[in-house]
DNA sequence: TTGCGTGCAAAGGTTTTGCATGGCA
DNA sequence: TGCCATGCAAAACCTTTGCACGCAA
């Protein structure tokens, strides 16, 4: 087990997350709110710590879009067994739907009663088309 | 609509598509196999072909990694409303598994009826823990 | 002949990495 | 002091794009 050291820059970036529990940031995001506050921490550093945070459970990386950059949400203390939020992205407006329900807790347990497959609903994202674009069409 | 010309590369992607009816492939995958069987066909244009062919609806793409890289899959004359596969990637072995499961038409029922959402499932991939790999652990 | 398709290389963007330096414990 | 963390810039990747040329119809 290696040591881990308090810095500012890790604690900046906590901060940040935590304020935005839940919600999905990209590093991009992160690096400019950090710019614009005259903070000082380095993009390599934003993506060292957020790799860390997602390996120790801390944080849910998703690929969200076509688009290549990645999105990361705090999720802290959370159990994951616990969480029922899942994340639904529409691939004509863009926008990243957080959705509780319990139905998708019952396809969780199918899956994993029926198909042995034990989804992490932190690391998934459905796409489809919301309603307000399905209206438009 | 623009007229399409019937090119050699064309053949030769789509007849290596179909082969793999079904199957994820992505980009490097393709070119690699090409240019071992010494088939000329240049990386950019399989990904203007692939980017038509999602576009007409004969191909389905994945952002299936944390990986940046894309996974294409033929799914050609299917009709997608009929589709009731959807795709499983275990975090721990990066296997990639094909589900048919009514389980899963239900939560998209249930998704569009209750909360206006239709999940597109060809470009869905649900993360989580295989059986192989839970067993391992 | 027309104009779409292709190849090449450059450009664009995101993420990773090597190395010297800085800073916590 | 001993190491981990950080910054910077370069490198590594994947994908897109501009342009001239090739080729199907």
């Amino acid at each position: 087990m290696k040591k881990e050291y308090l810095t500012k820059q890790n604690e900046a970036l906590l901060t940040y997350l935590k304020k935005r529990h839940g919600k999905h940031v990209t590093v991009k995001e992160i690096c400019d709110d950090f710019h614009v506050r005259g903070i000082d921490v380095s993009q390599a550093t934003v993506y060292r710590r957020l790799e860390r945070l997602v390996e120790e459970g801390s944080a849910a990386k998703y690929i969200v879009d076509g688009n290549t950059s990645a999105c990361f949400a705090y999720i802290g203390e959370e159990k994951v067994e616990e969480m029922n939020t899942f994340h639904c992205k529409c691939v004509k407006c863009g926008k990243l739907y957080h959705i509780q329900c319990d139905e998708f807790t019952k396809i969780e347990k199918h899956l994993l009663k029926e198909h042995g497959f034990a989804i992490d609903p932190t690391r998934t994202v459905l796409y489809g088309v919301c309603k307000a674009c399905a209206k438009k069409k």
